[in-house]
DNA sequence: GATAATTGGTCAACATGGCTGACATAAAAC
DNA sequence: GTTTTATGTCAGCCATGTTGACCAATTATC
């Protein structure tokens, strides 16, 4: 990857400048969850449990296995956080109407004054940052982030915004 | 992107644009981190000795209290991983020449191989992700994430890029 | 030159949140 | 009526963060 030339469009694609990408990436992602981190902490949860919190919030009535989907990770894993959040009263599982295996999720009314807490924080710093970067670099950090995405996770994304 | 909006500069600030930033973050940080993953595995080492070999790479001779001010990490989560790296042969630590307290941070030809396999996958990941969005993009991003970062963080990075 | 501060390391114990593997139950589908 | 699906559970392992206590070598300060 030379990429010398000192002239010519793709400049910016210099290893400094992917560094700089690599870096800000891993910083801005631990100062982004760093404050609901700390709410979570406050309860005796963890990351894991603000995920299913607020994917459940996101849709309500979702199914465990969608939950999975989205999380990607085992049903063992999400068990131990979801089972905790049924038994703290943050969240209720009603039997579905037509299959009756399936567990819908839905937030109690203590899960969503938490979800709109955390969310609220994480939503101040994204305004903060998009209202100093203009509407137009919000576009372009759009743009990007969905640039990092594995297929699956954008088709996965693309089918998720259809059905609404 | 539905952009309706009929009037008004600010519309972009609503809810529905700083979940969607949330989640990108979310799901962009963990496709990002996959593939790195999937090599340090191979390697018996996990996303903690990538950092480690990382930040070594990027400022070789770093002190150890220097990398730990990067990480945010207590020096004994820090002292894990360092200890198998050295042992392992991917780290050797100098002592320093001023002052023979500090043990100097380098990478040993292999954590040089490693550290840039590491940073070749995760580049092409942000090469064809910048590429795609264009310059304009790029600067977009950067500009946001840099506003997603905690003040101390933001400031740490400016001195940095100063020494050097 | 004695004392204090700095740099780095270590041991022990604990929590979170991933993982695998094995197995169970209820309901739906064929 | 058998098979598949949706969900849950037990048990154990691993990586990586934490706190607290303590130590050694070296440097800085009075």
């Amino acid at each position: 990857m030379a990429d010398i030339k000192p002239f010519g469009k793709a400049l910016f694609l210099r290893e400094e400048e992917l560094r700089r990408g690599i870096e800000l990436m891993y910083f801005a992602y631990r100062d982004f969850t760093g404050e609901a981190d700390s709410i979570l902490a406050e309860q005796d949860m963890g990351r894991a449990h603000h995920r299913a919190i607020y994917f459940v919030g996101r849709h309500p009535g979702m199914r465990v296995s969608d939950l999975l989907a989205i999380l990607n990770i085992t049903k063992q894993s999400l068990s131990r956080v979801l089972s905790t959040l049924v038994t703290d009263g943050y969240i209720i599982q009603k039997t579905g109407a037509g299959d009756r295996r399936q567990r819908l999720l839905y937030l109690t009314e203590k899960g969503i004054v938490l979800e709109a807490r955390l969310t609220e924080v994480q939503g101040r710093r994204f305004a903060a940052a998009y209202r100093n970067a203009g509407a137009k670099a919000v576009e372009g950090f759009q743009h990007v982030l969905q640039g990092l995405l594995d297929a699956e996770t954008r088709s996965q994304i693309d089918r998720q915004d259809q059905n609404e």
